[in-house]
DNA sequence: GCTTGTTGGTTACAAAAACAACTATTACCA
DNA sequence: TGGTAATAGTTGTTTTTGTAACCAACAAGC
């Protein structure tokens, strides 16, 4: 029972999004969480690193919109972990190489087989078509302009 | 330039979800959070208590899928603030009921209309049609089961 | 009445995130 | 050159969150 007022808080986008982003997201960090120990900007790390080869801190802060601290802190426990192997640059001694080790790379094919799974089973609830749309304006959403 | 490898991160609905939930949080966040130093779980208790007027914290926690340290942390900066008074319940003395005092009304009011407008300005990345169908389905993952 | 279990809410402590300040290296340019 | 600014990344400190333990009030069974 709402009082005079219309204003609806399950329709406010922010609102939505965060929860629909909230569920969403549960299934899989049970597994990485627990599985591996990982932490969500772990995962991420590990994730860019599985998908693109080598790079840089920056780059991976850039690519998934994660602020360097966050990706400090995460490579460090990786590579403290080694899953994560970590090289000065010779051409500019400020930056270093992030790889994947053997590892690394057996914990990220394992997530990533989990992660399509789960996609699977997340998108039993929407048809193929509504995901696909979804995806789309989702994109839209998540673009900064 | 990706590896050999197929998956695509940005496509992962837990991923693409949180982004766009992030980046469509930021704008409205920039006003609770700057012009009356609220933090995300108070503006919700808040607006719970807007729309529906008289509530327990226990309820507040149950509409907005919020657990309850953070409902009971929420109204005690609100109420230290006065912006939420609180009463204990005569029938049953474990339990308090909240509401806003005119002071928080006025807060609710004004973030009611910002949240409005917001909206509004988030809308025109995508068309009447496109949010209807966005909204559905978002409710359906946002759905526990 | 007791006593066992449940519910509403708070508090304490540990984990994580946010923000700012810092070091080291490289780039720019007068 | 030499000095200032920019970039890559780290560290320290403060907020916020998460988790579990906790207290007080009520309920139900005996």
């Amino acid at each position: 029972m709402t009082k005079s007022d219309d204003f609806d808080l399950q329709a406010f986008l922010p609102y939505l999004l965060n929860q629909a982003a909230e569920e969403a997201s549960l299934g899989f960090q049970k597994v990485y969480k627990d599985r591996y120990g990982l932490l969500r900007s772990e995962w991420r790390v590990l994730f860019h690193l599985g998908i693109f080869g080598r790079l840089t801190a920056t780059e991976i802060g850039a690519k998934g919109k994660v602020h360097k601290t966050k990706v400090s802190r995460a490579v460090q426990r990786l590579a403290d972990r080694r899953l994560v192997a970590r090289a000065r640059s010779e051409e500019d001694r400020r930056l270093e190489w992030l790889e994947l080790t053997p590892a690394g790379e057996k914990v990220y094919q394992d997530l990533r087989a989990v992660a399509q799974e789960y996609e699977g089973t997340l998108q039993t609830k929407l048809s193929a078509e509504e995901v696909r749309v979804l995806k789309g304006m989702l994109g839209k959403l998540a673009r900064r302009d």
